[in-house]
DNA sequence: GAGGTTATTGCAAACGTTTGCAATAACTTT
DNA sequence: AAAGTTATTGCAAACGTTTGCAATAACCTC
């Protein structure tokens, strides 16, 4: 069982060719006779053969890996546990592997502020998949700039040089706005954080739809982070200091949405009676949370697909550009 | 700035010192002088120098990277989406990255069915994680035996050839059973499949709380999918066609409860008034809910430090074996 | 200051592939 | 059957590190 790690000179030897030859028919190289190549690989086969990929690696200056990088701004000592953003890498780790190529799964921690060197010098992987755009994208643009393959997951209305794939951010904070709205709802409330670029687009979408809306309506924003508890929190705060100064709530995210869900619960005001209630992304819990939780869908997987596909045509030399996925409303409970 | 990679031997003369030096000085080689290795070091910096991974794991025969398999029966097409799943893989990134390692992220899908001839000899990766014992584990028997360093994410009381890190699921469930024993609970429920091995340990806990229950308890089990939509639709089934046959529920992971809740929420079955409800994990959501869900924590924090120590052992050529983790059972709203 | 010891550096080989080019084998064509 | 083509294979170099060993430089000791 410990057998010695067979080489492809050994492959060759077994299969009475030279090294190169072998070679060939590993790739099926059609300059390689039909028969020889079927011999060679099917030796290949019998023995489980592998090549050793440092070696190729080295030799074809490439590395059929595609780097994910997570770049949150806080959390960068912390493990990241926003399910949609999970639920990202996971497609991307998918739509990767469709195309033949790996995934390494990265963060600023290891590879630190010198994308391109840590990366692409380093032989670590063809391209990059950025994660979340965050506040500063100083260290995308340097590497984009070193002429990193490069795509990134964010809001792609942000001018850049380089192709950011995301959801219609704007439309979809619109859609949902407009659709409180028509549900009845004229107080409404953002909670996010405008600041950070995707949100930002949200909340733009969101005082369009206040401003195109009929009926004259108030608005507020409560500025937080991203996570359920920071919401629980600070709808907890709001209604103790001030009321129910609302009765429609866009949240920024599902997760958002789902800490207010609870504060509101708790404090019996009811969803979607009181306050309707309408979250963003359409992680596996909204449709399982009671009442099940409204919100505008972003589809991953399409995403995914295309940040794929634009890194791999990057690493043909083709030219690209930044591109919108459409989003869909989902009315469901809570709105 | 589309300036030549900088090699080794270029940096090496920029210092003025052989490739060799250059190279013990990067590594902080003790046969260099101070000096030296300070120049050399300083140099690299300036210039943001980043050896050639391909070139060095060539070399060494090492390549620095651990691989994480997720390794699951039915979803081997589809991408995971249990947060709890997607938790562990985050902490074990930062685990592995703590330690200087970087993460390739596979599944069967890339790696097919010999682990072995694939990251080891294909020198992919020095090491394996597996997240998922599954049900079959021949693959990674067959791993394990062809001499892969490699740990599994599962329950540690399997016998194997291989080491295993994973929660107290018997004790777990033991404690969440007669949890809700003590809460007045006697017609209990399980919800999850027996046939997987950590459920089944839970499972086991179940029995044994009931059994070692001063009062007579009736249990009942309903084997699904671990996904809240099938907890959902069974429990819902389960009202319809019976009727409300029990006031305690043991449900093997968090998503099942919550989807388990939703059911009976709908039906105007109150938590915890008519029916208790524990579930497994401790995912954000369990908080977020509500009412919150009592569960069992498993720390994944401290687990996937524990895999990753182990599998650097077993690189070290020591002898591990496997590990329980000592799970936390918090009792919230929902029991 | 000659001989011995130790600290520091450099030479060259090796890791296992892939590929340009040259060489051979197998066919055509006349 | 010789000469010209074309199909198939092999030789050897290259990818960029790391490291055993030999070489040199620096330092002692008497």
């Amino acid at each position: 069982m410990e057998q010695k790690k067979l080489k492809l000179v050994d492959l060759a030897k077994l299969a009475g060719v030279s090294t190169s030859t072998a070679s060939r028919a590993l790739n099926n190289n059609p300059v390689i006779k039909q028969a020889t190549r079927d011999h060679v690989q099917q030796l290949a086969k019998q023995h489980n053969f592998t090549l050793n990929t440092a070696a190729s690696r080295l030799r074809l200056q490439k590395t059929k890996v595609i780097a994910v990088v997570i770049n949150l701004e806080a959390n960068t000592e912390q493990s990241i546990d926003d399910p949609f953003l999970l639920k990202v890498v996971s497609d991307i780790n998918q739509a990767v592997n469709r195309q033949g190529y790996e995934l390494l799964l990265s963060n600023s921690y290891m590879a630190g502020d010198d994308w391109y060197g840590y990366f692409i010098d380093g032989r670590r992987a063809d391209g990059l998949i950025v994660v979340g755009q965050g506040k500063q994208q100083n260290r995308i643009e340097q590497a984009a700039n070193l002429g990193a393959p490069l795509v990134v997951w964010g809001d792609p209305k942000t001018p850049s040089n380089y192709p950011i794939v995301g959801s219609d951010n704007y439309l979809g904070g619109l859609q949902a706005t407009a659709h409180l709205i028509a549900r009845g709802a004229s107080k409404l409330l953002f909670l996010g954080d405008p600041g950070h670029a995707e949100i930002g687009e949200r909340y733009r979408g969101f005082k369009a739809a206040i401003d195109g809306a009929s009926e004259a309506c108030q608005q507020q924003t409560v500025k937080i982070d991203i996570t359920s508890q920071a919401a629980y929190e600070a709808i907890n705060q709001l209604l103790r200091s001030e009321g129910l100064t609302f009765d429609g709530i866009f949240a920024c995210s599902d997760m958002v949405a789902l800490g207010a869900l609870k504060a509101l619960k708790e404090r019996y005001v009811s969803v979607p009676n009181d306050v309707r209630l309408v979250g963003f992304d359409d992680i596996g819990m909204a449709d399982v949370s009671h009442p099940s939780l409204s919100t505008v869908r972003q589809n991953t997987q399409l995403a995914a697909k295309m940040l794929v596909t634009k890194l791999l045509a990057q690493l043909n030399n083709e030219v690209v550009d930044s591109q919108e996925i459409d989003i869909e409303l989902l009315c469901r409970q809570s709105s």
